[in-house]
DNA sequence: TGAGGATAATACCGACCGGTATGGATGTGT
DNA sequence: ACACATCCATACCGGTCGGTATTATCCTCA
């Protein structure tokens, strides 16, 4: 049998996120991570100490990529930040699929489930939530500089309004399981990020 | 010993409904609920057949009485429902604590982890949460016929929003374990709120 | 080519879980 | 006071869980 531990490891942390994803990270099975991966606990204990280290990378290497490339590079690197975040979110609203939205956000999930049971987990999601609220705080900083976002408007506040109410979205969307729910609600969202732009006097 | 079924069962719903609150329903112990009641097998699976049974009843007898009582019977009793809507925010901005927001929304827990899993748990919170929402709809409707809420307003998705609003700002908080963030997010939904009020022209 | 570390498979453990079978205690109708 | 249903305690079961100890296999490098 051919060996690729790089890929044994990468495999591991497809199927655990995964698992997670489906049962969240108390529910999931260290049992059926193994049989998704056709490995053997030899295989996972040689990689990671225990569930929690598995949990945690799965954080740091599957869900911190993603999330960085979905939602934080596109406002980093746009010279119109409140255009781009408009931008990501309605490719949000029209592209994901109901089995994502029965699932939920993976993020999302893991805090609510861990937040209060584990400072680990706590802190990781943490760190990963404030790098997104100061990307947009950042953000729309900058797009008042340049008029994109009108004055009057207070960027933290309404950055942590902002992701507020994504959260508020696909979480009512979960619950009801309800791709249209999803959509509606983050097209209202979309409606207050037009009432921000410049060019409006209106609160 | 003296006996008491109704109470015993209520003990067991209160106990279920803490536990249930502090692990999820899928973590909740069995045998934690019957040690903080000081009660056996004997008597909870004597009240209810299974751990499923005694979690719907947690719904229907401590959370859905306690949530009525708490958001919608002041909406719908209010001669002006979105100053009422507007004042039960308020209320729960100011009165909540840390220990409520360290576990979070009991509702929006349960919903975020049963729903994709079972159609029961599914069916018994979507019920809570439409009666919610058509609470509110209904409140608004009111009160754009009284021109407490201006026009222009579509009461279906704003209250589609509100409800996505404080469901986001409770995630939010217990995700970052902050009751300051809980306080200043639900003020960006008060804000939100005033912007509905009848007179002003702002979209 | 052979030694030794890296990688993975197998078998097994104790703990805990939800659920059941049984029997004893208590209340109730007659 | 007796029969009977309600109510609850006790002991126990099968199954699953995360984790460990041991052993086998592969790769690397001297």
């Amino acid at each position: 049998m051919k060996r690729n531990p790089d890929q044994t490891r990468q495999s591991l942390l497809e199927a655990a996120f995964g698992e997670i994803h489906r049962h969240g990270f108390q529910a999931a099975s260290i049992g059926q991570i193994l049989s998704d991966t056709g490995l053997t606990k030899g295989a996972l204990y040689h990689h990671f100490p225990d569930k929690k280290a598995l949990g945690l990378a799965v954080i740091d290497d599957v869900i911190r990529p993603r999330f960085t490339a979905w939602h934080l590079d596109p406002i980093r690197t746009s010279p119109f930040p409140l255009a781009a975040l408009r931008a990501v979110i309605v490719s949000r609203r029209d592209e994901v699929d109901a089995a994502y939205i029965a699932l939920g956000c993976p993020i999302n999930n893991l805090m609510q489930e861990m937040s209060p049971l584990d400072e680990g987990f706590r802190a990781a999601l943490t760190a990963l939530v404030n790098e997104w609220q100061e990307t947009l705080v950042a953000g729309l900083r900058y797009a008042q500089t340049t008029g994109e976002l009108r004055d009057g408007v207070d960027p933290a506040q309404a950055a942590l309004f902002i992701v507020s109410s994504i959260w508020g979205c696909i979480g009512v969307a979960k619950s009801l399981q309800s791709l249209e729910t999803y959509r509606a609600c983050l097209t209202q969202l979309v409606n207050y990020l037009d009432t921000l732009k410049g060019g409006t006097s209106c609160p």
